[in-house]
DNA sequence: GGATCTTGTGACAGGACTGCGACACGGCGA
DNA sequence: TCGCCGTGTCGCAGTCCTGTCACAAGATCC
């Protein structure tokens, strides 16, 4: 059975929802605001979690970055406009898919499932991708059993795509999450770094098998 | 031309609301029961259906489950101000949203706008036409299971064509959409970019199976 | 059937994008 | 202080993309 804690302010919504996803199966508990959901994560237990972005008081980006500094567990934003802002927010401060409202519970119930086959691959902090390992509680990557050593910024980089395989990452976002705060500096900034990941990561640079360029969007990480 | 089956028994109501959104640009047809409404839904080339909760025969909640079953084009449900029952039951029949009556033309138009914008198969960022799959996460375009490579300016095309099925968009709106910035330049670009995202996609670049070309108007992505 | 307008298609040159090497700067430990 | 490592920046070359033109083919109207 697996527990879900939807965040949702709106009464009728909420208990709309916790009701259609008791038909799916689920067990779900329910949460009105970011404080009562940070403080009935705090009591274990939850397998993924529901968050509205709108909510009283501390946000539903805050609640995701506050959950994510303690734990990896699932979380799907619920975003109210199709807004590419609140995704592009969301999924920056930690969230690991979206749907905007309102939302069909079947599909809802699909995101779940999603997420949380997504997540087994993430047993242990340990990310596996064919011959690529990467331990994200140590730090340690390792190509095909042999240990790899990155720099700081690679591992950021590493890390920040291969959290969402599949998920294109634009220059800008990544500039954003990997080297903070609104950097002004070139974008080739970027090619640089992913070139340098590459070539100690990948077996051949000119064909990469992880880490993808997008012609024209940006890079993103090869779906297993 | 968004094409609207509005879905009322009252006839006063339905004229005043056919003819007001009319005005808002969108080509409305009616039906005023729940036979009448399937009926024309199987007909096929509607964008979206506003849906009356109280109807004689099957109700609304019937009409939009059946609708369900076949498409996933949007559905906006109108319910009696203040039932939340009704409201609750309508998201779990599968509609997208709901307007309480009485509703102001104004508000009906921007969540049928809304409604399109958030797009009609986008479960799990996937949109399948027929063998056409489009990852909108990912960004990776397959034909028959078969990988497509893209270049930025097709993908954005179809992203932008395959949002909303049916709609027909003048080469001026792709333009804009697709290529930004008010361009100046000849619209025979639009056609080329057509022709080369058909070489790509379709079978049959001449007989196009997704693609479709709207004469005088412009292109339009086929309705599953 | 012919005139006219619209759309499809190939060719091509200019330009955008990316990969990659080189280099300088700054922090840090020896 | 020196040397090393990590990082940001620059420039260049190759590749791929794209805007435009010209013309053919097809549709539409009279």
């Amino acid at each position: 059975m697996v527990v879900a804690l939807l965040v949702e302010d709106d009464e009728f919504v909420r208990r709309g929802m916790q009701l259609a996803l008791k038909r799916h199966g689920h067990d779900v508990e329910t949460a009105e605001d970011g404080e009562a959901a940070l403080t009935r994560f705090g009591e274990g237990d939850v397998d993924v979690v529901i968050l509205d972005v709108m909510l009283p008081g501390i946000d539903g980006f805050e609640v995701c970055r506050r959950i994510r500094e303690r734990a990896q567990t699932p979380i799907i934003m619920l975003t109210a406009r199709g807004d590419d802002f609140d995704i592009i927010t969301g999924l920056e401060a930690g969230a690991d898919d979206y749907v905007t409202k309102p939302v069909q519970p079947t599909v809802l119930d699909a995101r779940i499932r999603a997420v949380l086959r997504r997540s087994v691959s993430d047993v242990d902090g340990v990310r596996v991708h064919g011959g690529l390992q990467i331990d994200t509680v140590s730090l340690a990557v390792t190509v095909d059993g042999h240990a790899v050593s990155l720099t700081p910024t690679e591992l950021r980089l590493l890390l920040t795509l291969s959290r969402v395989p599949g998920r294109v990452f634009s220059r800008e976002q990544l500039l954003e999450e990997v080297w903070e705060q609104g950097y002004l500096g070139d974008s080739r900034l970027v090619d640089n770094g992913v070139m340098r990941l590459r070539s100690k990561i990948e077996r051949d640079p000119a064909q990469p098998e992880y880490v993808e360029t997008v012609r024209g969007f940006g890079y993103r990480f090869r779906r297993a």
